[in-house]
DNA sequence: CCCCCTTTTGGGATCGTTCCCAAATCTATT
DNA sequence: AATAGATTTGGGAACGATCCCAAAAGGGGG
């Protein structure tokens, strides 16, 4: 099927050094035989072989990418941010979607080590002590998002400042007269959200002296959808014999969904109850009230993060832990009380 | 660096043809030899070059996929169905994201045959005659998505009916008693969107003797923010002596751009007017009032193009074209007058 | 113990490039 | 016209796997 160099060259009546030299913009290379060898790629729609190349470089210029699902605005805008950066550098993206099977992780890691990538972006849910000794042995530059694993890995990370995220937004609310805030969150498997968020809730209402109530708290399962949201709010209405005044969800789509309960049953966002989330997706700012919330850049933590692998690469020294800052977007959905 | 099947060899002293048995799991290879080459394996983290397989066997397990953004739910539900069929048929994904620039859709051509992928999924914007010659030469299955090509290529294609679809929604406003029906669209240099679903509007009214007038009609350029859609409507509003009683948008988020338009401005949807796009974004189904649209099921377009492909470089005949189906889905944004 | 048949093993060509090095050609100077 | 030097050219090894084929080892039966 595919034409090889061999062919270019007994159909330009040149040798496959030349040939090779043509392609590569090599110098010492006659005009003639430079115009011939065109005209033979040209016409015969020749291009050469980039197996063939790297084999014989030893080296590739694709960049693997492990993420849990690529449907979700935190990933896909992450994802955009390093293909700009990564083919502005001359460096390919092979996607490896998970598709929330943790397991498959660790396969990915391998097929990324057999496709010989040059360098892997991996946004970690959880580290375990298996992913650690495959990390380990890996040999190939990684950058880790999402997570901090400075404690466990030499592995450079790119990381959302969760816990402080948190305690600002839940602050925030304080500040705003609130007293009673209840809490929506995820399973405490998933540390950056599901453990540092809450963290960061509980210590606000901590430094602020005030009681963190079990019946304003609901922790769901893995689940991130608006339904959860949905689920939990109801669930506190349910179960508080005193209805909070405002609700931290630690996800703007679980807030959506907290909001979209709270309307079902009668209550007004922001008058009877204040809401905010954190993430700042697009629906955030097209909903009714528009969502107070905070914003990660998650565009620049895809750039970012491209740009720390490629330095790795190149053999220089990269920050170990790049925290990226984010700020709160004040917009309908919190009453001052 | 990377380990080699002959140092494998070495170490567990056999040679390396049978360390390629034992990677493959080939017979012929005592207990003994299989145990020793396994315990080596083991104990170094040797991977096997794909590279070097991929050259001897002149086939990759990679499928290109060409895209001009994945930061959209279209594109990120679809690159989901394809993932999960490309990898459960021992593909990978190599994702070209032109990033909106049509000028590269070439280079990228170029670059996965170079890579020499084994099939591409190529998401069309437009066809230009360029675009055929170099699809024509490329010699490696391709499945076009979201564009009709049937008369200018002989690639099969995946589309949605979006003509129909238009004709569709328009019919189940005229049902529900409009008949002044604003559009709002997009530059028709895209044809599925721009083209194909402005002529379903322009047929519908047609066929039900209603007039297209020119100040319920707002063609933008090449944007599809919800920015667009506010715009759109707030031209609409200046423009018309007399307002129109519904509003279709070529596209949700156009719509919902449209609605937050109309709600600023003191309108209320769906009484005084009632709003539909095409396409149920996440966003459509949170928003209030919640949106009245039409479904595509672009997940279920992935799975399908890419088990299209696969058939394809299987030697199989494939059908031409594959049309989506979609359902209209009833919510709130339209009222009956 | 030898011969034949089966199973296991290893050597070497091959895939399509790159790149080193030596050979061939060209250019200019005497 | 001969020679040194510069430029252009071609041959072949190398990259790391696969796989064919021939050689070696093992196993029974006479």
């Amino acid at each position: 099927m595919g034409l090889t160099i061999k062919e270019i060259a007994k159909l330009a009546g040149v040798s496959k050094s030349t040939v090779s030299r043509v392609i590569n913009n090599s110098e010492h290379v006659s005009d003639e035989a430079r115009k011939k060898v065109k005209e033979v790629v040209e016409k015969t729609g020749y291009v050469p072989s980039s197996i063939a190349k790297d084999l014989k470089n030893n080296q590739t210029d694709t960049i693997g990418v492990i993420l849990p699902r690529i449907n979700t605005s935190t990933f896909s805008e992450a994802v955009e941010g390093m293909s700009k950066v990564l083919y502005q550098n001359g460096y390919n993206l092979l996607l490896a979607n998970t598709r929330l099977n943790k397991e498959d992780e660790l396969e990915y890691l391998r097929l990324l080590k057999r496709k010989r990538v040059s360098g892997i972006l991996f946004f970690a849910t959880e580290i375990t002590t298996q992913h650690q000794e495959v990390l380990e042995k890996l040999n190939i530059p990684v950058i880790i998002l999402g997570q901090d694993v400075s404690n466990l890995l030499e592995l450079p990370s790119v990381i959302q400042d969760d816990f402080q995220a948190a305690k600002d937004i839940v602050n925030y609310l304080i500040a705003h007269g609130h007293k009673r805030i209840a809490y929506i969150g995820v399973t405490e498997d998933d540390v950056a959200v599901g453990q540092l968020r809450k963290n960061g809730y509980q210590r606000a209402l901590a430094e602020n002296n005030l009681e963190v109530k079990a019946d304003y708290f609901y922790q769901g399962g893995f689940d991130f959808s608006t339904d959860s949201g949905y689920q939990g709010m109801s669930r506190i209405i349910a179960d508080s014999e005193r209805l909070p005044t405002a609700v931290f969800a630690v996800t703007d789509r679980l807030a959506i969904g907290a909001m979209k309960c709270l309307r079902e049953q009668g209550y007004r966002v922001p008058d009877d109850i204040s809401v905010v989330g954190i993430g700042d997706t697009e629906m955030s700012s097209l909903i009714t009230p528009e969502l107070t919330t905070i914003r990660y850049d998650q565009f620049k933590t895809g750039e970012l993060a491209s740009g720390l692998l490629l330095d790795l690469i190149a053999g220089q020294d990269v920050t170990v832990k790049s925290v990226m800052d984010y700020s709160i977007i004040e917009r309908e959905s919190v009453k001052k009380i």
